[in-house]
RNA sequence: GAGUCUGUAGCUCAGUUGGAUAGAGCAACGGCCUUCUAAGCCGUGGGUCGGGGGUUCGAAUCCCUUCAGGCUCGCCA
């Protein structure tokens, strides 16, 4: 469906024209001043100089030729040139009935679809998923989601970190331990067990048990290193042992991902670019582009244009071995082959820029990828504490992800079961919804290149700009909608009639900007624009809930149009939390 | 040091890409539940948009300068 935006545009642009004024000239803009009007046209400004004409003079013309148009209930000039425009009622409810019959609630899909992979999550293996790892996963997981809304085809990667100097340490610490296990007897050359030597909560422990110890024991770490290099060349027990803790890992990881409601498509790793590496390295040197500089192999990414100095790529340590950059850069060789991506989005750490700049650089230049192959970073801010630091426990150490959604999904049932007599499985999954919504919206709501203050006190608070807000939102609509189910009503669709409310004309105008909002949400990447427009919608519902008794309503024809409104802003906004990725419950 | 991002109400944040009187939420204060969920609604107070220049009909928004803070700067990820 075109944009509201579009259609009164495109009205004024030909008034403008039949004025004998360039249409350009005649784009409209949603009003910043509500109290004088609904939209404006700042064009007669613009065009004042080139017609050397007062800007007065060129809105009252256009203001002319707009008196007979169906589109507006009103249209003035006024000084200095603004025109300001109220749309007609009638016109609104048109707008509003052809959203109720489209599949997409008036959001056009993109006529040509794109192969997007996303590449998001990051988090490693035989760690647990700690606060570092929420923003990733839930500014990722909407963008997937809002991509896909505009029918793109997308890829979520997970891309788990397994290849590195952890799984070394790791090895080695259960080694140590287990001394007579037979991953470790060289000679062994029957099947290994089928059963892990550990589970995840001793997982947990061992690696930064390891970690610590490596920092202290130069031998220790030293045997760590040789298990690196023993495990990446291949040797049968350590592969195994690599094995059984990536299994682990990703069985657990599921879990905790699925309670955030973060699904990936794929499960590729680190190990899984490997294969790629030595052809890929080789290319490179045969191509002029890598070269030995102080023993590491590097490629040059510098460009004229640029402000302060990039330094090079560098492919290989001078110890020969692949490290962070290398794998990324195989990474994308592997992606292209699998699905030959339009675009690549990567949701990290905004301090990770330069490296990507880099790997970026570095693809484009060795031909890695097609000239119109769009990378995009998309680098988010640190989520920090009240006290404007990096989020911490009250013990200073780092907070594992599932305790902080177990912390305000207890505050969250905590409140529901205070509040009403509720069944107690069902507050328990009310909890789940709501806590969600808490702290994915908290995220969300902040532009994701900017730091943000984690405050768990104002997320269990739930008053105002939140997830809970909207959701209670939404959970009053349908209530409403089931008492007038019960009392025998049918809810349907294309019975809009034209407001008669101010509130219930604010309601239906703040519904028809969903189409562009969701748009402009795809073109920056920032789910923060839905959040903003679904606080907006959400208030705008809660006034007209205020003013309009709708149960009791006894024009029938009225009443009908009141649901079908309640039933388009629950679609709506049902819609909207969908690509934020959370959901509401029936009640709450 | 160089580069880069940020600076808007006491606090947390928006600001439709240069428009009219800069907006929300929290916190403070005052109203509204025998009537569709008060996790709500209505109202009051609170601002030299870090400072200073400039560009023009018009600047939180663009340019310059300055101050403060964050982050990054060759074999970690």
């Amino acid at each position: 469906m075109k944009k509201i935006l579009d259609v009164i545009s495109e009205e004024v642009c030909a008034a403008f024209e039949a004025c004998g004024y360039e249409a350009s000239y005649g784009k409209v803009s949603v009003s910043n001043r509500p109290d004088l009007c609904e939209y404006q046209c700042n064009g007669a400004m613009a065009g004042a100089k080139k017609y050397k004409k007062a800007p007065i003079m060129i809105a009252k013309e256009v203001v002319e030729r707009l008196q007979g148009s169906a589109l507006f209930e009103t249209a003035d000039a006024v000084n200095p040139g603004f025109i300001n425009l109220r749309v007609s009622g009638a016109f609104v409810a048109e707008y509003l009935r052809a959203m109720q019959s489209d599949g997409q609630l008036s959001v056009e899909k993109a006529k040509e679809p794109q192969t997007i992979v996303i590449d998001y999550g990051g988090a490693n293996v035989a760690k647990p998923l700690h606060v570092g790892h929420l923003r990733s996963a839930i500014i990722g997981e909407s963008v997937k989601r809002i991509c896909r809304f505009l029918g793109h085809k997308v890829i979520g990667d997970v891309h788990l970190g397994d290849w590195g100097l952890q799984m070394g340490l790791i090895i080695t610490e259960v080694k140590a331990r287990q001394p007579e296990l037979v991953y470790f007897d060289e000679s062994y050359e029957g099947d290994y067990p089928a059963e892990a030597p550990f589970t995840i909560s001793e997982l947990e422990e061992i690696y930064p048990t390891a970690s610590a110890k490596s920092k202290t024991d130069e031998q220790f770490r030293a045997e760590a290193l040789e298990a690196t290099a023993k495990l990446q060349n291949g040797v049968r027990g350590y592969h195994a042992l690599w094995q059984h803790i990536l299994n682990v890992s990703i069985a657990d990881l599921k879990k905790n991902y699925g309670n955030l409601n973060v699904e990936f498509d794929l499960w590729k790793k680190e190990s899984d670019a490997q294969p790629y590496i030595p052809e890929m390295v080789d290319a490179m040197k045969r191509d002029g582009y890598a070269y030995l500089d102080q023993g590491a192999l590097i490629v040059d990414v510098a460009e004229e244009s640029d402000t302060k100095e990039v330094p090079p790529c560098i492919i290989l340590k001078s110890d020969g071995a692949a490290l962070y950059t290398t794998t990324d850069l195989a990474t994308i060789i592997e992606r292209r082959k699998l699905f030959d991506p339009d675009q690549i989005i990567y949701v990290v750490d905004k301090r990770q820029e330069m490296h990507f700049i880099q790997v970026f650089r570095c693809a484009r230049r060795t031909g890695l990828v097609k000239e119109d192959t769009k990378l995009k970073f998309l680098g988010f801010g640190t989520m920090n504490g009240k006290d404007g630091k990096p989020f911490k426990t009250r013990e200073g150490g780092v907070m594992r992800l599932e305790h902080l959604i177990a912390d305000i999904e207890e505050e969250m049932f905590r409140k529901i079961t205070e509040n009403h007599e509720v069944d107690e499985a069902e507050a328990r999954q009310t909890a789940k919804l709501v806590g969600l919504s808490a702290i994915k919206y908290g995220d969300l709501s902040n532009q994701a290149s900017k730091d943000y203050v984690f405050d768990l006190d104002k997320f269990t608070s739930f008053e105002g700009n939140t997830g809970p807000y909207i959701l209670y939102t939404i959970v009053r609509i349908k209530s409403i909608l089931n008492k007038y189910k019960e009392k025998g009503g049918t809810v349907e669709k294309g019975h809009l009639l034209a407001p008669v409310g101010a509130s219930e004309k604010s309601l239906m105008l703040a519904i028809t900007n969903f189409n562009s909002t969701v748009e402009q949400a795809y073109e920056e990447c920032a789910p923060h624009k839905i959040c903003s427009f679904i606080y907006d919608l959400a208030n705008e519902l809660n006034h007209f809930y205020h003013e309009t008794k709708i149960l009791s309503e006894e024009d029938a024809a009225r009443q009908k149009s009141y649901i079908e409104l309640l039933d388009l802003t629950r679609e709506v906004l049902e819609t909207s939390i969908d690509l934020l990725g959370f959901s509401a419950p029936e009640r709450m």
